[in-house]
DNA sequence: CCGGAGGCGGACCGTCGGTCCGCTTAGCAC
DNA sequence: GTGCTAAGCGGACCGACGGTCCGCCTCCGG
């Protein structure tokens, strides 16, 4: 089992090409008007070309975004407290919602993008798993009595793009990590019956 | 200012051939897969006919939904306690996410295509105004110090299509209304600073 | 420099939401 | 019953899109 040849210089610089034209389109014209004959054509490639590397639209969607969460995910797995392990799972939790909020409010587009591509069974698009699973252990150890799955979704749904924007054009960043602190600290601060 | 004539009977006819054709064809084979004109032809109608009474695709699903949801809304603004009128915000509130979760859990391929066809400028839905009004009201009548609009919109996001499907089917119907009253306590429980 | 595997691109396809307009029919006045 | 007319009807038609396919080209190892 040897690791696959290299990636060719040309798929290289054509990978990337793609990813950002359909990231500038993403932000200029919003998913519903960006196709990806739009996005080959400005990115100077073949369509096929898209579809070889991506897969489908989904996929391409879901490439941008695993490029714009690799930070967070490396940070969450194996950073330093609070967002890394060590610190005690109210506090990450509440430093993973931040950093999240950070993460959507830089890119909305994308956020929405990637919501709407993985529309159809958006519970088992591999950044949203790892994100739950993450969310939910933490609560599962800091309130063993509630229903922790249930509430990682709830906390996650709060992400939602068009929330989001809704959320920061009328009380800015702050409105959004404040109201999500508050959610959070609610649940957290639930006696145990 | 006279009403409008009376909806020929043909029309009615029509009318309501397509809305059962389409409730049917949903729940069968999910949003994705229901064709407009899978639907005319079903229906026994043309395809202009769905147009001219829907005005388009989403139209169409919101009609759908404002016939299941029409109760509710009446017992919301007009019924009797605890979902009318007359109860403490708290208990109208529970009443209210029961309803809803009920509304949902019977419906649920319904909610999974209003959501989808709503997708873009969701927050602009009638529906989903009136009841993101209702619960916001009620939140900010009980708890005046939370951001009651964004936790109308946290309540809400438990109604999304596939959440209630994950949930019921793995819980059933008691496992959404328990965590959704546990929720809902927790918020109202929160103590004022 | 050369061979060929991997990559490329754009013509092509099936389907969909939505439009348009000539035809039909319900419902009214008499 | 008859005739008139506006409302309603329906399906051919359109443009756009996601996705496929395959002959051609290019990169790269030897």
């Amino acid at each position: 089992m040897s690791e696959h040849r290299a990636e060719r210089a040309d798929a290289t610089r054509n990978r990337r090409a793609i990813l950002r034209v359909t990231e500038r389109l993403l932000d200029e014209h919003g998913f519903d008007h960006v196709s990806l004959d739009k996005v080959a054509a400005e990115a100077g490639v073949g369509k096929g070309t898209i579809f070889r590397r991506f897969g489908n639209r989904t996929g391409l969607m879901r490439a941008l975004l695993e490029e714009r969460a690799v930070l967070l995910r490396e940070a969450i797995t194996s950073g330093p407290p609070p967002l890394g392990p060590g610190a005690p799972p109210e506090e990450r939790l509440l430093a993973f919602l931040d950093a999240l909020a950070d993460l959507a409010t830089r890119n909305v587009a994308l956020f929405a993008a990637h919501e709407r591509a993985c529309a159809e069974d958006k519970y088992a698009d591999p950044i949203y798993l790892l994100w739950h699973g993450h969310v939910t252990a933490l609560l599962a150890a800091a309130r063993p009595d509630l229903d922790a799955e249930f509430l990682g979704h709830t906390l996650l749904a709060m992400f939602d793009a068009d929330l989001v924007r809704h959320i920061t054009s009328n009380g800015g960043a702050a409105r959004l990590t404040g109201s999500l602190r508050a959610l959070a600290s609610s649940l957290l601060a639930t006696q145990t019956a």
